[in-house]
DNA sequence: AATGAATGAGGGTTCATTCAT
DNA sequence: TATGAATGAACCCTCATTCAT
């Protein structure tokens, strides 16, 4: 499994890498912060300059605009929720080799995202709320998601549908149910529930099950 | 009117009936619509009152405050959202008669919270998006879920459990999957979905079908 | 003379009439004051309500922007700083009876604009200021000229030409010396010259004599 | 060099002589500019740093506010403006030989005032905005024109008085009806008509005779 | 009860000015 | 000397809320 490392090398927490500066760093920070707490219209750019510790201009120094911070917030997230690493070096195994398992793809895909819920929980906060929203966001997400993702994951849907091990619906529905467990499961871990309340494996193998039971021909 | 229980007759349109003035009803109506629109916080009340056709004093004579008019069309969403009498009547159906189905069940269930998801879309965007920010409104939900839901909800599951239809996990966590599954289902239907795409009968059909099997023993 | 009341009849005091409230009499009163002392850009909407007696907020609630308030002041100036009523009830004297002289329609014209500037000497000064840098004024000033004075103002220059009472050049010509010392009189006399160190009779006389000397054939 | 004080060697370029360095030429040519084009008080220091291509604290290490950079560019236009030198050369030249006719004087005041003002016209759209507002403005001028330039003009114009030329009015008046006569003609020309439309020599003589028409005795 | 003018605190944003580099 | 990031006061404007009518 040596392409398994790939995975591991997705830079996982957004916005704290390029070449900032230390007061947009700051800045991204406070802003991430407020905007999940108090979501982005009841978030002010007062409160933001105060957490940061910077004065109110410099923010419009960097951001020109409270609705240009959200976005060079949100924008970079698109990229990594998607993770499209994840499926890419997932389809070269398994097509290349033929050996991974139904199973295996949805427990490093699970894994994977679990991991990047818990690491950019505010991130994904905010980003979920303003999808509600701003238009530009969803499309940007639909775009994104077709462009990178959609193919991909369809080709081992399908892959794994003509092995007979997945229910003869279509692949788009499959993929639907795929997603919105996993994302419903995630949201209800990480956001929801208790927190340590379920161990992450208990809580892995039976979404797994729940998935590959509810699929299966 | 003993029938009032019955599922068809929960006035499944929230706050149109009481004993509102007409003026109150139209700032409702026109307070759902904007805050679904824009948002509870980006939402103006003189466009509310603009769009309701009263003066914007008005609106402060029914609903105090802009946070208070907000609950007042939150909050009844609460009492209908987790639909008892859906769970009540069926519970009495299945522990008095034994004739129902897990299947039965959920086919009721998903159909009527489809139903219910559509007549009151906005009203429930506007509650998913606050359950977000006001803690009031998590701990409400909590509260009408616990002492309301959750025990006959338990007594169903456990039921279909000692029967062998269900895996052998804790009644919490089959619960998580069924709700979990069936609201993302139903925002992926209602919300995101081109409407039209998927007609009810299969969407209803396959959501069955994936939770009944994901679920199995 | 019956028609000569005219003149006196035009409403010399501008944005006082109207039916405005009183508050919003008070804002346009004190607006014309600090956009008159400090111009239009330096001028804070801050001071403007306080001077008024105000809240600032009562400013926006009546002119949406500062530029609006700028321009319901400025505006009602053009319809009557080029005074039409001027032209148009000597043009009916002297071409229904032609009795009158060149040199009475310069008198009536530079007595009544001379009692015209004094009584409006800060709404003028904001009004030349900002012909020198809003277009859409200095289009609205032109086109006002051209629809209801240009015309005028030609045939009577050329009726007195025709007499032979006036130089042999193009009216247009004419009527820019006439119009440039008249208004740079006016500009002398009302903004820079001490008060009272000139009466008023010596400086319309010799105004009078000057014009009708210069353009003498 | 005897002649320097020649007509012809008056720096009529203001402001881009003396020993600057080329940041403070390029700092002075920008300001001009933007304040020209916008006004002082709607101008930014950004804007002008950014037109002169050097980083905004330059302007403000040569000139320590933005007030002080205004002054830096209006003061030296008031030795020029009212160009002393027209006057003592041409005073010298009646005087001495009693030669120059009074429309000689005439024509080589609007003949250098017209170039002067074509090739500052932005210097002057300043000067004459912000003489509007500042005080300290008014009273350089008043001062400048006491000191330099209102003795020689009143002695040239008792001269041509005293020959007979002129109207039998006080020598104030007379001034004053010749600076504003040519000051109107010059914006006329120059700020307000489209260019070429009349050309220069028919301009210059057209307002040569009217002045001297309207002042004969 | 209903209105809508008035309020003023707070919103996002701009900008002259400072200062460490 | 020149820079440009940083500042914070002030700017124009919005908005929930009040209150006289």
């Amino acid at each position: 499994m040596t392409e398994k490392d790939n995975i591991d090398d997705i830079p996982e927490l957004i916005n704290v890498d390029e070449n900032l500066t230390p007061k947009q760093k700051l800045i991204l920070q406070s802003a991430i912060e407020v905007f999940s707490e108090k979501g982005y219209a009841a978030a002010s750019t007062n409160e933001i300059a105060k957490k940061a510790g910077v004065a109110e201009g410099t923010i419009f120094r960097h951001y020109a605009t409270k609705k240009k911070l959200l976005i060079s917030i949100v924008m970079p997230l698109f990229s990594h929720i998607l993770a499209p690493t994840v499926l890419k070096s997932f389809k070269r195994e398994v097509f290349d080799n033929g050996y991974e398992s139904f199973e295996g793809f949805l427990r490093v895909l699970i894994k994977n995202r679990l991991e990047f819920a818990r690491k950019n929980l505010p991130l994904l906060k905010i980003l979920i709320q303003e999808m509600a929203f701003q238009e530009e966001f969803r499309d940007r997400f639909q775009k994104v998601f077709r462009d990178n993702i959609y193919g991909k994951f369809k080709d081992i849907i399908k892959y794994y549908k003509d092995k007979g091990e997945l229910v003869d619906w279509e692949e788009d529905d499959i993929i639907r149910y795929i997603i919105s467990t996993i994302v419903s499961s995630l949201i209800t871990k990480v956001l929801i529930m208790p927190p340590k309340e379920l161990d992450d494996e208990k809580f892995i193998d039976q979404t797994i099950r729940f998935i590959i039971s509810g699929l299966k021909k």
